[in-house]
DNA sequence: TAATATAGTTACCATTTGGGTACGTTGAAG
DNA sequence: CTTCAACGTACCCAAATGGTAACTATATTA
């Protein structure tokens, strides 16, 4: 009941040869470089404007920030809210799929504070 | 409560660049392609042979199962036995710690049924 | 003598992801 | 006429990740 694996159980994603397991499908969505830190920030902040969070999330660029705005918005995560003014202003803010995640990121972090209490000290892959 | 960002709050990693927050500790660690599978198939069997998962999560290949077992054992998530026979036995099973992260991979594979349910069809990142 | 089984390793290549720098748009302010 | 603010895009390069095929070791079996 726990993870789901492969092909022919009741969880496998119809049609879909990308993924084994639904974990996965969700993972891809949330592991951009900057989409839990974006994510982050919209949940505490409510909207946010694209210089907010260029600021807020420095060292990200521009580029990047953007794209990763782009497919957290393709995944229907967040939704951005353009005003016709000049100079232009944009918003961000979580859609209710996106505020879901909630209840997937809350484990991750909390997961994540425990262990580097423990094991400690960037063990991580062996890489770098 | 939820995501924790970077830098000069209680979660942040000391004197650690790498991640903005624990959860990014987190996902480095459950992020490789096979993980999850992997991580799935020993919460479920127990212990597990190297040929055992090969078969059972085909088409994965040596080199990569190779690859991801080295890593989880390196993050201290499962342990790598050998018993020094011939031909050669090796065993896998998941550490205390391994085995805590039930409690992170299932509300991702829950998050990810509901998804599919919903929005499904892959409109993924626009990407492929 | 040669094939078998197990659990790898190594060299090499392709794809994906991340990142840097420069440039574009628009109307108002100086 | 030039500059600024806000929000991007385009182009190009480097690093990380995923994947294929060939090679290794050794006791046992045929």
């Amino acid at each position: 009941m726990t993870y789901e694996p492969n092909e022919g159980n009741a969880n496998a994603i119809p049609g879909n040869t990308k993924y084994h397991n639904p974990t996965e499908a969700t993972l891809e969505r949330i592991g951009g470089k900057w989409k839990t830190a974006i994510l982050c920030l919209l949940a505490e902040q409510g909207t946010m404007r694209n210089g907010e969070m260029l600021r807020t999330l420095s060292p990200v660029t521009q580029k990047m920030l953007t794209q990763q705005l782009k497919e957290l918005e393709a995944d229907g995560l967040i939704l951005r809210t353009v005003f016709s003014e000049v100079p232009p202003k944009v918003v961000y803010e979580l859609t209710d799929s996106g505020r879901s995640l909630g209840m997937v990121l809350d484990p991750l972090c909390e997961w994540g504070k425990r262990f580097v209490n423990t094991v400690n000290q960037d063990t991580s892959t062996g890489k770098e």
